[in-house]
DNA sequence: AGGCTGATTGACAGCGCTGACATTTTGACT
DNA sequence: AGTCAAAATGTCAGCGCTGTCAATCAGCCT
């Protein structure tokens, strides 16, 4: 029934190299998956075919007899920014270790993200997954994740599992330490602008804001608590609201930079000189950070690197083995401060 | 040799299907491909046993028997949230033909993109690709995608190929038109802010401009035209130079919101009035459109549909029979002015 | 040289599905 | 009822690779 190859497409079988080196295909199969127990003149003869031929390895063949798919997934709910930077970041580690990575969408809030996940998961026979948050934390997907019996790698979880490896950033380090700047410039009301509820980043950056103004036995005024949802159009009533206080704060915390940003429209178009009247800071180094004036004293993610590292952790899972190296293995990666030009010392007057 | 089979995982054989249904397993094939000459009564009945064991269709399997891949390459150069909407969409679409995509970066710079890219299509066995621009223009890409016989779509290419479909939005039109909004308040005196040089963008926006003013009468002052590289810090310099020319402009076009954003940023540095004393209009109604004061003037790119379509346009190629239907589909998709507060009528005594 | 061990290599079946082609069934019309 | 084409279904090999296990080889010892 031979079905003639396209001439140009695909390349040379296996079969070819093996008769161009003078092994048995088997013994080029080992090569290729850089099995131990060639010799190193022989492998050097097979790797010298495949480079003549120009060969690339069937990808299904190679999934269908070894039961595998060389396909890791990477889910998101949110596009934007953080998933496009996120996803080139994984995928030049993917490209190291012969990995391909699935970009897919599932919505967080759909009752069906179980069901959604399960399937892609079934269908692709995925070797390991990577969740984005708010995935992470969504019970009807840590079901699907457990039955699955396949490593997956949670982005900044709400919860970390104990059996579950996860990548994240100290972000309470980073807020408290930025936090600890405005006080030594004198700031004494402080407000604070949460993040969505629900979100490890929202809880995160909240405790850093608290362990620093507790540290320095200030209290907390709830007024100047409140909670946007990342969102700019939300930053913008808090902002508001926190402005509309008496005394009214002197510098404004948003827990990312879009709100950040409201923040400093909020205050402009209240005729506050920025950032002689308020400081503000924010949290991403997003786009956003140097497009206003002032320009924004933010905490850059390497965002890229998480997904790297979030990759990386995928390939150190041993199917065969015991699963997951012990402890399972929990990468938190450096924040950067970013000092700029929104901040300043504290109003006499205030 | 027999591998047991994980339990759980990975779901029942064809044949097992094949079983429950009573029939072979060449018809529960056919259902499977959608293929014509199964009597609705089977159908039916291979469906039902599909659905009660839930069955998934081995990938690899299909793939090496049928020579084919059920994989879409998406490339992209510059990771960002124009690429995360416009692969949500292109998912979207690809689920319902039951394909899947594979996002990957390549880096346009490189002089590897020929062979990356080729790599990847042979590797992966890419039934399809989808460009991003720049990727669309360049030489070496083109060279591969013609020796690869493989459907590609060029998204906004500079230079369309008559053999090579593509998707666009007429930003030309758009452009024109925001103009003719500008004109009608009474603007003489418009900047025009120009994105990188080698985009079809870029070049487009500016003839859309063109055409308003000619179409007025309008003379296009050469130092009010200015080249920045659709980013804030460039847009920021091109924003000083044309604000300090004499008479100075009323309003100011960016090419896009970033650049936009910081026409308002140094509008504001040198107190003026926004927009009393300058109108500023951008495009793509990018998360920063809403973050300025004012918010901006813009034009809204149905980036999502965008990939919807090009998916779309992927599966309407007909491997075995002409290739791309004739005229070769070239889709336009509408853009929507959004007017905000931006824009004013121009100051009297400009 | 002969025997033995571990390292290297090869033979071969089969992964789960689909293409080509063979066979059976259907039903429309004599 | 009989004929015959078209429709529906089945048979079977093989896609390109890897797992299993058998065969061969090299090195070392006595």
């Amino acid at each position: 029934m031979r079905r003639a190859a396209a001439p140009g497409r695909g390349s040379a079988t296996i079969e070819v190299v093996a008769g161009q080196a003078g092994v048995s295909p088997k013994t080029v199969s080992r090569v290729i998956n850089n099995e131990r127990g060639v010799r190193a003149e022989t492998r050097e003869r097979v790797l010298r075919a495949i480079q003549q031929l120009d060969y690339q390895p069937n990808l299904a063949a190679r999934g269908l007899a070894g039961d595998r798919s060389f396909l890791i997934g990477l889910f998101y709910d949110q596009p934007g920014d953080y998933l496009s930077e996120f996803q080139t970041g994984a995928v030049q580690r993917c490209r190291e270790a012969n990995l391909h990575l699935m970009v897919e969408p599932l919505e967080a809030a759909s009752p069906e993200v179980g069901r959604d996940l399960s399937t892609l998961i079934r269908q692709l026979r995925l070797e390991g997954v990577i969740l984005l948050p708010p995935l992470s934390d969504l019970p009807a997907v840590q079901a699907i994740l457990a039955a699955a019996d396949i490593p997956a790698v949670h982005i900044a979880p709400m919860h970390a599992q104990d059996d579950t490896p996860s990548v994240d950033t100290d972000d309470r380090a980073a807020v408290r330490q930025l936090t600890t700047e405005l006080l030594q410039r004198g700031h004494r009301r402080i407000g604070f602008m949460l993040g969505r509820a629900g979100h490890r980043a929202t809880e995160q950056r909240y405790l850093g804001f608290a362990d620093a103004m507790h540290a320095d036995g200030l209290d907390i005024d709830p007024q100047l608590v409140q909670t946007g949802n990342f969102e700019f159009a939300e930053g913008l009533e808090c902002a508001r609201r926190m402005l509309g206080c008496r005394p009214r704060p002197t510098a404004i915390f948003a827990s990312n930079d879009d709100m950040a940003a409201a923040a400093v429209s909020a205050a402009r178009q209240m005729s506050l000189a920025l950032p002689r009247q308020l400081s503000v800071v924010g949290f991403d180094d997003a786009p956003v950070a140097t497009m206003v004036w002032p320009q924004l004293t933010t905490v850059r993610q390497p965002v890229r690197a998480i997904g790297r590292v979030a990759a990386e952790l995928i390939s150190q899972y041993q199917p065969h083995r015991q699963g997951w190296p012990r402890p399972v293995p929990r990468r938190h990666l450096p924040l950067e401060l970013v000092l700029r030009g929104s901040i300043a010392p504290a109003p006499r007057d205030s």
